[in-house]
DNA sequence: CCCTGATTCGC
DNA sequence: GCGAATCAGG
């Protein structure tokens, strides 16, 4: 992808929102926060506001020649698997009806934004995905599965057997 | 570990 | 000019 005229101006208008420069990304796509990051500073619109002034270090040593040595193995960009990528239930048997907001509240420093989603978070759905208060469980998980325990127990309650112990009906 | 922006420098 | 790699920090 390449800079054209709306994506710098998409670009500066969301830094100017106060995006974060992986937020703004995303928005963009096909692009690591990496770039966005270095278009901003070559924009000259970089310190907005706080940031963590960096004093001039010591600079790292950088390879001193056309090294080719260089391993870069396909850097997976953070959160690739997100929007598109969400899917509510594999489960072909039971439909993981996210559960109401009330009564279901995971601490808000463990909670998943759409940006925290990752492989090792639960994806549970948590509220109305057209609010803005939705969010995402968000626990951390065993990587490979979309759920934490507690939520994949939910999800895949085998459909002649399921309506075990439903307690207080909490998530 | 997750994330943030800042900087360097090979391309 | 671009952006990955790296750095420094939260």
């Amino acid at each position: 992808m390449s800079w054209t005229d709306e994506r710098v101006e998409l670009l500066k208008k969301l830094w100017a929102e106060g995006l974060s420069a992986s937020q703004i990304a995303s928005e963009l796509g096909g692009i690591t926060r990496n770039a966005v990051i270095g278009k901003v500073h070559r924009l000259g619109l970089s310190g907005r506001g706080k940031t963590t002034a960096q004093q001039p270090k010591a600079r790292k040593p950088r390879a001193t020649n056309t090294a080719p040595a260089r391993p870069r193995p396909t850097r997976s960009v953070g959160n690739t698997a997100l929007k598109a990528d969400y899917e509510p239930a594999p489960s072909p048997v039971v439909v993981a009806r996210p559960a109401p907001v009330h009564e279901l509240e995971i601490p808000p420093e463990e909670r998943a934004t759409i940006l925290s989603l990752n492989e090792h978070r639960c994806k549970w759905p948590i509220g109305d995905p057209t609010r803005e208060d939705f969010y995402f469980c968000g626990r951390h998980k065993e990587a490979g599965k979309p759920y934490c325990d507690h939520h994949a127990d939910i999800a895949y309650q085998p459909v002649g057997d399921r309506r075990r112990d439903r307690r207080s009906n909490k998530d």
